[in-house]
DNA sequence: GTCTGCATGTAACTGGTTACATGATTAT
DNA sequence: ATAATCATGTAACCAGTTACATGCAGAC
């Protein structure tokens, strides 16, 4: 997939301007779908020129005028056909994995100050996510697209939670390492 | 980042083959960055215009003759210097959230199928991943580029367990509301 | 005779990022 | 004054995917 089943799983919820879906990819969706505001104007437009989604201009005093999106029913069709199909490979690509694993090649200590604001960062987003859960009072009662909503909420936060978890593992690995460093030019990498 | 960094990592650590870096990102590094053979000959080939890796023609007796990559002493500084520099901002790209938030407009027993491939896929990594753990019985002794390794999969590994996890609940939610569920045409999702 | 592994790539395309561009309103 | 919010986009570029292309060796 890409960008264009977040849009249209978004306008399926409520229309909505392209300003105001790049907001949510700065935010709610953003979370596990990222996208900058120019990207979802031109997907929009693409959606538009295949005929998935239509919009209504509408004039604002002393703003300018909004687009304000809704999916046609070929969008809706596409919509329905897509969440069928089965998801397509998982790709991870974690550039923080690879600067670990390059440590030695440079400044183990940068990479240390690396980890430690990724912690920090996840540590944010659990809380935020953690926040969002409390709209769920009692999750066992929930049913349809609101159960949907928070099984995805509940996958952010276990993320968040494991990232957390190993980034301190990371820390207190590299930090043990070096306070038992031996001198230079000693290689121990196969010790 | 991009890929460039992840093969300079791998060419640091040993010389090797557009072949053999191609099947590494479908094994070892693939785990953590992917990459198709296609892609990862067209950075070779920039990477060498760029002066960061140098390589031999090797003939072979039967075999199309290969060209074995080293890092140059520019590549071996960039890598130096792109490990000092802190990590780009995290974008996470997760397909099977946005249908599991968007099951509503579709198929909900295709998604159950869905998540449950998914769960199978990381139970199969999780299970690889504890294997190669075996090969460090000795975790807290552990230093420099070994240790960092064994970091990085501690990561495959927590990633994973928590992927299975989530999955797990995903699929006893999904499958609750289904048996509780109510006659068509009644709308829950707000309930 | 078919498939897998070794070994290399090119070409066309799609998806996504970065830089640039405009302009009013409201809050500090 | 300055910054943030609302609201839209274009242009150039870079990263990555998919399809196409070649050819030998060895196993089944």
């Amino acid at each position: 997939m890409s960008i264009e089943h977040a849009i249209l799983t978004s306008l399926a919820e409520r229309p909505g301007t392209g300003y105001e879906l790049s907001r949510q990819f700065d935010r709610s969706i953003g979370h596990f779908w990222s996208a900058t505001h120019q990207q979802t104007y031109k997907t929009l437009k693409k959606l538009h020129d295949q005929g998935l989604v239509e919009f209504q201009t509408v004039p604002q005093d002393g703003r300018p005028d909004k687009k304000v999106y809704t999916l046609s029913e070929a969008g809706r069709r596409e919509l329905r056909d897509w969440v069928g199909r089965p998801a397509g490979a998982w790709r991870l690509r974690d550039e923080l994995s690879v600067k670990i694993r390059a440590a030695s090649f440079g400044d183990v200590e940068a990479v240390i100050a690396t980890v430690k604001a990724r912690r920090e960062l996840f540590a944010d987003y659990l809380a935020a996510y953690e926040g969002y859960a409390d709209e769920f009072p009692d999750p066992a009662s929930l049913h349809g697209s609101k159960l949907h909503r928070y099984l995805v909420l509940r996958g952010g936060i276990t993320l968040a939670d494991a990232m957390v978890a190993w980034c301190d593992e990371v820390i207190a690995g590299l930090e043990s390492d070096r306070v038992s460093e031996q001198p230079p030019g000693h290689d121990r990498s196969d010790e």
